[in-house]
DNA sequence: CGCAGGGAACAAGTTTGTCC
DNA sequence: GGACAAACTTGTTCCCTGCG
């Protein structure tokens, strides 16, 4: 039998572990037996500081082998991993999720990201608080057409100053086209309904003047 | 140049939600 | 209530970038 050798490279390999880390020290003990490097923890009879040490200490003695070199690589990276995920989990102001998404929307996930050299995050992001900002203005831009008498007045210049490349701006024109085309074809049946709900918005006053004035009696 | 670190992809397992 | 899908969790791997 082979006497077994210390490894200086696996105590540097080791460094980045906080034995006074709370949360590290709890998460390697549950990755230890995880991968059946050791004996299961049994806290009656040690703690999780004497588990890692002793983890530690025999990590030292492990052979100098690819495998080892992997294991300590996949287990740091693992680490990292689960306390940015951890921390993420904590932000009231982060989110990370896990979403299916069409190949068409990746690609431009893919071509904006590199385009703005940012991270798909960053895109996203961006992406959707744009998306709640064209929210807003669409309700305005829906107002600004029902006090409109002559909602035809809009135009394409109005749109485009919502977007600011040339395929937005291009659908934006055939967003207008259609809207113009519609817009003809029922102003008729809206000017019709607009009188309907005047009315109805008449009665409706009258019968709470008269509601109002029975309560103040 | 080698290496560490970070972002993302990918894989596999688990939990949660929805529908009948 | 169970079948199935969607969402979430965790770990691993790949790839790129920046630093010494």
């Amino acid at each position: 039998m082979l006497e077994p050798k210390l490894n200086p490279k696996m105590k540097k390999r080791l460094e980045w572990i906080n034995k006074n880390d709370e949360l590290m020290k709890s998460w390697l003990v549950d990755y230890i037996q995880q991968h059946d490097w050791k004996p299961p923890f049994n806290s009656k009879e040690e703690t999780e500081l004497d588990y890692i040490k002793q983890f530690l200490n025999d990590a030292r003695y492990c052979a100098e082998t690819a495998q080892t070199r992997e294991e300590c690589r996949n287990m740091k990276s693992a680490w990292n991993r689960w306390e940015k995920r951890y921390n993420n989990r904590k932000s009231k102001t982060v989110v990370e999720g896990n979403y299916t998404i069409s190949m068409v929307a990746r690609k431009e996930l893919e071509r904006l990201a590199k385009q703005q050299t940012c991270s798909f995050s960053k895109v996203l992001d961006t992406l959707l608080r744009n998306a709640k900002e064209m929210e807003f203005l669409q309700k305005k831009l829906e107002k600004h057409l029902q006090e409109e008498n002559d909602g035809l007045r809009m135009d394409t210049a109005f749109l485009a100053t919502f977007f600011d490349t040339d395929f937005p701006h291009q659908q934006a024109q055939i967003m207008t086209q259609d809207l113009r085309k519609e817009m003809e074809t029922d102003k008729k049946q809206y000017q019709e309904e607009l009188r309907e709900l005047k009315k109805e918005l008449k009665e409706k006053q009258t019968k709470i003047a008269e509601l109002t004035a029975i309560i103040e009696d």
